[in-house]
DNA sequence: AATGACGTTATGTATAGACATAATACTCCC
DNA sequence: GGGAGTATTATGTCTATACATAACGTCATT
């Protein structure tokens, strides 16, 4: 009954995937418990755990004490992407970044969102707006409010050469936000774009939290022919 | 040395974060070593390498053999969606979801897509094209073009009822994939979107694979007003 | 029959000890 | 001084064992 080949976790790992893929373990069916697995593939039953939990993490497998591991009957997969500093972000694109400050003063934040990033009429903000540049080409339109109250620092912070999304991210001790991307015409942010105010493009609005307060809100306005690619 | 307080490997993990996020860990810092950080901490080395594999998994802190471990300088974070059946997309939004097929036939598919999907011009295909209702309006537009070489059943499924979106996942053993959005007009999708042909919607690109062939090819194209929702 | 207590069971987690591995730091030799 | 080889070291992982915890089933009680 004990299996030569696979040790490591990583081994044991691809194996249950295997026979998920394969339906050997079918949509539903309750799997060997980690015990009789560790027995089969010849390791410790933590190695087993330790592979299985990173199938059930991946949504693959359903695991409860007691019931015992269960093969997903319909898997929803997580997509993820990764949120880095805009200029590392059109590197990726292979293009060379470039920063360009449009107005940096203290245009109210509108009331829609402040809601939206949960802080009251009174707290002091600063705005930013500006463009950033792939290859010399507009790549996206910033617009963007930060709380002075989590980040007093930002009322005297110099946006003419770092951006406020670099220096935000290098400053802002921040832990959890929200993304919400939508299409919507260029509207405003179409001269900066060099498009017409009716073309479709990709506007992405997020709020970002630190530890305790409520940091920054930001609209990024992509120009157009921007896509968001993700791996699943 | 010995603290009483935390146990648990999530306990080191919320100390280690609560660290990082004071700075007392600042962002570049050489972190004190496992071996260390367990005696600290009053537990054992295993335990503060899952809460700090954990943190190095979120992006948070970076580790390496010898070299040690430190707090990220810029962290990169990774914002995560899970893709589920349509249906399920809609009740989460909380919308009764309805489905109307537009047609199942043998449109070839298009060149530029066979390519998208790795497959080669002989390789038959089915093509099916459907809309996805939430609360009875419009919610997205399917156009989709299935490999009969990896899903042969595909041929002769009945997508009149069940969607070939939530066919496809309950019959294929899909391994990754990638997803594409962009902004665009609506163009032929906004007959059945009950919109203008110049509406900006978002349009989703989705290939999908199994371990070793490539499945599916899919266009969904969202109705107005759809936003795309994520956390970090 | 419904309800509640309790034992059973599979997963979850902690532990100490050991070895593997990668990468740095150092030493020796030329 | 420079390059190659070696020692050192922090993380990566496996093991065996133990106890914790959630939850299902069963049995007794109302």
């Amino acid at each position: 009954m004990t299996r030569a080949t696979p040790t490591g976790w990583q081994a044991v790992h691809d194996e249950a995937l295997r026979r998920i893929q394969t339906r050997e373990w079918p949509p539903g069916a309750l799997i060997p418990g980690e015990e009789d697995l560790a027995a089969e593939l010849g390791c410790a039953r933590a190695t087993v755990n330790r592979a299985l939990r990173e199938l059930a993490e991946a949504g693959l497998l359903e695991r409860r004490r007691k019931a015992g591991t269960r093969v997903t009957e319909v898997p929803s997969r997580r997509a993820q992407m990764s949120i880095s500093r805009i200029a590392e972000e059109i590197e990726t694109r292979g293009a060379r970044p470039g920063y360009a400050l449009i107005a940096a003063d203290d245009t109210p934040m509108p009331p829609v969102r402040r809601h939206a990033l949960g802080i009251g009429p009174d707290t002091p903000t600063r705005h930013v707006e500006a463009l950033h540049l792939a290859d010399g080409a507009p790549y996206v339109h910033e617009n963007r409010w930060i709380s002075l109250a989590a980040m007093p620092p930002a009322a005297s912070a110099d946006f003419t050469t770092m951006s406020a999304n670099e220096w935000l991210l290098r400053h802002a001790p921040f832990s959890h936000g929200t993304l919400d991307y939508s299409a919507a015409a260029a509207g405003e942010a179409a001269s900066h774009l060099g498009c017409d105010a009716q073309t479709p493009v990709m506007v992405l609005d997020r709020a970002t939290f630190g530890p305790e307060t409520p940091i920054t809100w930001v609209r990024l306005t992509y120009a157009p022919g921007f896509h968001l690619h993700m791996k699943i």
